[in-house]
DNA sequence: ACACGAAATGTATAATTATGCAACAGCTCC
DNA sequence: GGAGCTGTTGCATAATTATACATTTCGTGT
């Protein structure tokens, strides 16, 4: 019991990782009781603090089983979005646009990749790419529709 | 008036997005007040379901200004895990060991982007990298650590 | 026109989360 | 040893968010 009474803030931390990654935990509470059963003596107000320091975030349910939202990791937030808003935002460096074409710069050895996910969009917009190194070119239906396009590119990577 | 009395909620919901994408919002209060001056007649419990249905997420500020928290669209998010953890999530596909080797499968087109995110996180146990197209071979220092190796990289990739 | 069902929204408030304040523990310095 | 500082935590509750219920709006069919 000594033990329990000393525990480290950094234990804790790495127990509520395990936890919310082994099954859905719902609110702070639920999360403070299944604590407890580990030998953890907190309350809500810590577990509140913990899931501030350690970023966790509470997202939406899709299915609406027991509690409407859950727990998870900053790395399964992006989940949520589509593969090619989280390709853009992961290697697109710049988006210049030229009559009815669009340069994209990468990070290089990743073009193919975001050329990938771009095709992937089936965009009507979109004629096709083509995908070098650190370079895709987008070629767009019409020049009266690449600013659009480019700023919605622009959108995804959203602010640096 | 008649318009703002009309408005759709897919255009309400767009405006949202625009909203926490120019500046930081705290609360639902908060922006159903911005959304207010925009000519949107809404409520708190409105905006918390437009919030639920967007997949929006409230992640804590770094630096204390204003409110602690805002809100962002769930793309945001990878700004809070490393670039390693977001690239096997997006990427890999399998992790194979034997000896002092693991092989891990991508995507086509995308080693050579996992092969310099492993570089870059400059791992002590991890002696180099060769990628190619789908492929990426990873050097261990010893046999005996392969396991654990190959383990974070599952780890990072998460359930499927 | 009316009836019906689904979707959307507001009101009120229950549920959940964040935080001010005080107390305690641990560490460093004299 | 004591003083001072920092970090952590619980208590109590303020702040925030989610939701039950009722109402309104919209779309479809007769």
């Amino acid at each position: 019991m000594n033990e329990t009474l000393q525990q480290p803030k950094t234990k804790r931390q790495r127990a509520i990782l395990s936890l919310i990654a082994a099954r859905p935990v719902h609110s702070q509470d639920e999360l403070a009781g299944m604590l407890e059963q580990q030998g953890y003596e907190v309350t809500q107000a810590t577990v509140s603090r913990d899931i501030k320091e350690l970023g966790l975030l509470k997202v939406p349910l899709k299915g609406g089983s027991g509690g409407a939202f859950k727990y998870v990791e900053p790395s399964v937030g992006p989940a949520f979005t589509s593969r090619l808003h989280r390709v853009v935002a992961e290697v697109m460096i710049q988006a210049r646009s030229s009559m009815n074409q669009i340069v994209l710069r990468t990070h290089p050895g990743t073009a193919m990749m975001l050329a990938a996910a771009i095709d992937g969009a089936n965009w009507p917009e979109i004629l096709g790419t083509i995908g070098g190194d650190d370079t895709v070119l987008v070629i767009v239906e019409a020049p009266g529709k690449t600013t659009m396009i480019k700023q919605r590119f622009e959108d995804m990577r959203g602010e640096q």
